[in-house]
DNA sequence: ACCTATTTATAATA
DNA sequence: TTATTATAAATAGGT
């Protein structure tokens, strides 16, 4: 799967077969566990490498996983495992994590509304109180968030509008200048107001002069809204 | 590892995590055998599903490779020999379950309202929109939970005032019974009538006659309601 | 170990 | 389940 294909067949020199089975034992590992988690598999995977060094991957414990393959395969029950290993304390910890994670995973979906028939009419409304609360505040801090981009429009309208008068002073001042070319500069309104994340498409004030704060400044806002 | 990147963790649908299932486990069956063949490694490979069916690959005989699995463990004991995969993965899976443990609390705390600051309004209005699909879902169900609570209290007044009916008949056609002993039995009704999670306190009809369905009975509901 | 041109695996979809 | 296909991942051969 790369530079060359490669036949699948024995690899003869000992070194390139090394290689080979680092590399594809971590891609084997990995495989196995993404099964087990994304498909909630109970995977078991033991390699033996051809010089006997042994590697392997269990998805809950190694032991239970064989006793379960010797139970179900039902074809012999002979080799009973005595449970050899103890990787009970990163197990426990382990295991606690799931739990803390099934748990919260199992809040959000209530959240959302999914599994919520094995609940009592208590564990309802406290749901329900708990999901307005969140509704309300989620609604308040969205209404802050486009308060604050208009009020970061205006300022920049107020900012664009003074400069736009600083300008036409300035034309006026220009003593080369025609008369001809000032009265065209008259109208001129920049238009490369799009700088920062919103776009501001026009500013314009009809018949206002009372700009002084930019609180009465009328704006044509376009504000990027994904979804 | 194609249209789009999958993060890894549990697929909530089963349809979808059944296929991916279907093609996840062919894909690492392939690479199993192809470690085995090319490596000339000796691969022992034990799938469940969730729904308890099992698949498996050995390069050799399966037995024999839990055989040698067990021998080495055995040997292994307490003195890690080759910590250096094995641990790495469980680093990884460990990590892997903190991280996923995180963001779902902080998901969680974002669906309480809380820590909402950083979020876009693009994400703001994402989660209204969860929120109040939530929302309407618990109370939903909230509400079908209320319904079918009455409903087993009209059932079960139904049956009660039947079997009143039915006891005074009983008490009439009792031939030795003074007709004074009838006559005090008339109102009686049933004391026991709490058997279930919920409470029915009383079952009264003021004068109606039409008790065929249990529809109209009038009841006096007393709900259990932990909140 | 790292790099990257290729080959594979596979997620979404029909 | 199978087929398709755009993309993400794995990896063979070098360095």
């Amino acid at each position: 799967m790369a530079r060359e294909r490669r036949a699948i067949r024995r690899i003869e020199s000992a070194a390139a077969r090394q290689v080979t089975f680092s590399k594809r034992r971590r891609g084997l590992f990995k495989k196995a566990e993404e099964l087990a988690v994304l498909c909630d598999a109970d995977v078991a995977l033991v390699v033996f490498s051809s010089t006997g060094k042994l590697s392997q991957f269990a998805s809950s414990s190694m032991n239970e996983i064989i006793d379960k393959y010797s139970t179900h395969s039902k074809n012999l029950g002979k080799s009973d495992q005595q449970p050899a290993i103890d990787l009970n304390l990163e197990h426990c910890k382990y295991d606690s994590l799931n739990e803390q994670l099934a748990e919260a995973s199992l809040r959000l979906r209530h959240m959302r509304g999914e599994e919520l028939d094995g609940l009592s009419v208590g564990e309802l409304q406290q749901m329900e109180k708990n999901l307005e609360t969140g509704l309300q505040r989620v609604l308040c801090t969205k209404d802050r968030q486009f308060m604050q981009q208009i009020s970061d429009l205006q300022q920049k309208g107020t900012q664009l509008a003074e400069e736009n008068m600083r300008l036409k002073n300035q034309m006026h001042e220009v003593p080369t200048a025609s008369t001809v070319a000032v009265a065209e500069a008259e109208n001129v309104v920049p238009e490369d107001a799009h700088s920062s994340d919103s776009v501001m498409t026009a500013v314009h004030s009809g018949s206002s002069q009372d700009n002084d704060d930019g609180s009465d400044i009328s704006l044509k806002l376009a504000l990027k809204m994904p979804s």
